[in-house]
DNA sequence: TATGAATGAGAGTTCATTCAT
DNA sequence: TATGAATGAACTCTCATTCAT
């Protein structure tokens, strides 16, 4: 795997994302791709070798921008309460810019076809579940949490809730009266929001 | 859209379901799935007339099965609370029977690129949400609940946990120390069901 | 070859009739003229055994009709350019009523892909040759037509300026500022078969 | 549509018009094109499109070669009798040369089964009339030509006939005697030249 | 580094025909 | 006599990839 991409790679995996994310791997053609990136069809595969290097050269890429997040957050001058409902915000947030992204790594995933490296995407995962970890413990030392907090599920309603939320956006849309882009950010920014950190912290904190 | 389906055709829709499921939509072959149910190429087209009628096919399929549930909980001898904890339990388990279904429409429903008939998938979303605002309204009339709840919100917890949590299968199992089908069946059922109903729960309840 | 039709068999021709005529034999699938005739597909193959033998059975059919005609002209109480004048005039008249046959015909002789037994027609155009001889050697007789006429190249005069009409129809009739139906077949029926009997007669007679 | 094709186009070109001429364009494959070309069969869609635009294309490319023709008829020092002559002589010579071509779009024209662009084939029907009436017109100022003249009738008479004549050349070659190539075609360049102008002229000629 | 030509495999679909009833 | 199911071949077209330049 390549560890460095130059502009023009760099340029053919955003356009790559973008439809991924619109279309799915399969449904994607490399033309298409060319095209849209105004490049010619055999530069994909000479710049990555085939179409399957290409998603996972772009998701070797986008990885790496994950990774160095959320790791601070425990040193922060905050209540153990107050970081995890920045946490919270922060993933959402994170998440959120990462639509495309997650999309394709969540079909991906599902769809186990291609045996990729997921490796960094799981350390990822991994680091995200051990910042948390680190959160609850100091909140559970505080006597503010609960002792007894099934952590590992804590991600999956979060992430969870987003992206069904995402998936079915048209369906709320309607229900909830949505009728555009900036509503519909807006939305995910404070009600969404809210609704999980609500969520989250009914799971961690002591209810005497 | 043909009402009812003979048992050649049923037989087309499982192993479809089971593909489609495993490879999506576009990474699926009308050849793939005519060998695997053993059957001529034309048979498809034939019964169903294209490939993307056959997906259409399914999930009429199996929405009908979805439609004629949850319905009557509301009128069983059960307090709002037990009301809300059995629509939890029966939710995820209905979600749990029919995974592959689900994650075909999850799937199609992000790429909208085919525009389906998903009336009846809509309805039966929609019907869900029905059941349960009677729930929480007979919760909130004898003032169990919280009188400011965002209903729509609800579902996608509930789904979207789950579903995050089943994507992501092999990274729990690999944190949670499950190894075998039956015990990720009984997680789901027991651990995850009841982590669920606990959110749930804690977005109805008034805590005064 | 069958020498008579049932019905069934009938109603098939003339559905198959109507179709090649308007989409060409290899534009016409089996299952379009089972459809319109509201038959099993595979009855089309039961009464004629393939698509080509119905094809056949079409030509033998309708070529059967045109045999009997244009015999007895010569024995009419008219002068050699009234028989000849008649003579055009039924030719148009037949060929018109006989398009479809006749448009088919054309091609399928044209593109002489299908090796069919065509004698019968070879036969009806022979005969129609004999006719016009015997008209024209009697005014040749009566010293009212030229000596030497070229008789062969009248037909395909006759039959070409018509079908030439008939194929352009859409071009003439912006030309001539046609807009109906019946304004095209009064057109055939008057200015086109004149125009032709003009033509014919400007062949044939002597002009000292 | 490509305004200029190169080699390996014009290639494929000169075989599918071959092909089409004899096999028509329904029962024509590409696979067959492909294979008499001696090219890959995804060159054709790769070159043209489709199939439906390779014969497009054909046409386009034909007849943009029937354009610059005919027009400078008129002022050549001939006499309008002349001129009507040698219109004739030229239009059969264009038409003899173009065989292919012409069958092919009789086909297309009766069957319009496809809708193609065929504006430059009409353009090039109506220019040729216009050169005709310009010729007309100047006969009649001289008071050569009768003032009546149904001149929109005249090409069907001269094409229809000719190619009446060609679709049933197996017949004529029998009744004339005709017994090769060579023959057949210097019976169209004289007897059947001669023929029909004899006929154009009786249909314009002041016969006082 | 970059391109357009070219390839062979495979896609979905339709076809004429045959089979079992 | 008649049907609907079923078949295998053929169709057009698109795909990812490779080649020559």
């Amino acid at each position: 795997m390549a560890l460095e991409f130059n502009d023009k790679q760099i340029h053919i995996l955003q356009v790559a994302e973008k439809l991924f994310a619109e279309k799915g791997y399969d449904g994607t053609s490399i033309r298409h791709i060319a095209q849209v990136a105004a490049i010619n069809v055999a530069m994909v595969s000479y710049y990555f070798g085939s179409k399957e290097k290409l998603l996972e050269s772009l998701i070797y890429w986008r990885t790496q921008d994950l990774k160095i997040q959320l790791e601070n957050l425990s040193n922060e001058p905050l209540t153990p309460i107050q970081k995890v409902e920045k946490y919270v915000a922060l993933y959402i947030q994170k998440i959120n810019s990462n639509r495309q992204m997650y999309q394709i790594l969540q079909f991906e995933i599902s769809y186990n076809k291609r045996a990729m490296d997921l490796e960094s995407f799981t350390e990822v995962k991994k680091g995200n579940l051990a910042s948390l970890n680190k959160i609850i413990e100091e909140g559970q030392a505080a006597k503010v949490f609960k002792s007894n907090i099934n952590v590992p599920l804590i991600s999956p309603t979060l992430i969870g809730t987003f992206f069904h939320f995402h998936t079915n956006r048209s369906f709320f849309e309607e229900v909830l009266k949505i009728d555009s882009e900036t509503k519909y950010n807006a939305y995910v920014e404070k009600e969404l929001t809210e609704h999980i950190q609500q969520i989250i912290k009914s799971l961690i904190l002591d209810e005497k």
